[in-house]
DNA sequence: ATAATCCCGAGTAAAAGAGTATGTTTTGGC
DNA sequence: GCCAAAACATACTCTTTTACTCGGGATTAT
């Protein structure tokens, strides 16, 4: 049950980004240094996040990255989700498909929790903010 | 962030023990014809069930599997733990070393919202028992 | 004795994870 | 106009994990 490296390193890169909101356009090159992640790794992470319409790209000299919105109105889930997939412990929950049972004896008893734990995690997502996570940081 | 199929398998076959507590060993071969789980791969899981001492073990013919205690008091989270590894999105966040920081810049603003996901998880687990499950099953 | 059962170590094929490699295209600045 | 800095793109590779399978051995009720 974890996090892969894809949603690790990104959520720390859109925090880098959120830090620098509203300077202009931040490259890539910039985050892989202060992160210490692969630029190549981070680039195939930034088309997803571009794709889902979290980023805005500058290409040339002088572009780079800016999120596509307030650091207050981007939350982890969509940042997480983006890179991820839907946030679900099993694929039974994952999408909208209530209406189908499980396949499994009976209907399956275990679902229960399943469904439990997916709405858990993806209330704590939704509710914290890019905002949230460097207001934090520099309380400190 | 999903579980593997052996947290849902090993789950699935506590819930067949726990609906027969009570009524002596029930053989792994049963569970697997029900469940529709290879008999072999559960072995293995129940390997890992009884070594965490959820579940007791009679051999011979008319041998076969027990919990270890009531439903009610064995928690999903005891289960899942015991097949997957400790529940926690974020290797960092995963054992007990709250005193050891991130190495990442800063200090890993991220690292907030995987502690807080990490919590959010255990209770739910911690909270709902096998008894709370196969409860719900009978309901319908 | 035999069949049913748990017990165990090892092996294996497929998938996912975590990147690399090698470019092309765009654009600001000189 | 040229150049360097950047995004964009596809494909490839290596490693780890997953999800099992294989082939046996040890116990025990009947």
């Amino acid at each position: 049950m974890r996090i892969s490296t894809r949603g690790e390193y990104g959520l720390r890169a859109m925090l880098v980004l959120a830090e620098n909101y509203n300077k202009g356009p931040y490259p890539l090159r910039e985050i892989a240094k202060l992160e210490q992640i692969s630029e190549q790794y981070l680039e195939q992470l930034f088309r997803k996040l571009r794709k889902s319409q979290l980023v805005v790209s500058y290409r040339g000299a002088r572009g780079g990255y800016v999120l596509a919105r307030d650091p207050a109105d981007i939350s982890v889930n969509q940042v997480l989700t983006a890179l991820e997939g839907p946030l679900a412990p099993m694929q039974c929950v994952a999408e909208n498909i209530k209406d189908e049972k499980c396949k499994h004896r009976g209907n399956c008893s275990a679902r229960v929790v399943w469904e439990k734990l997916k709405d858990a995690i993806n209330k704590i997502l939704d509710e914290t903010t890019l905002a949230d996570l460097i207001a934090n940081a520099t309380e400190e």
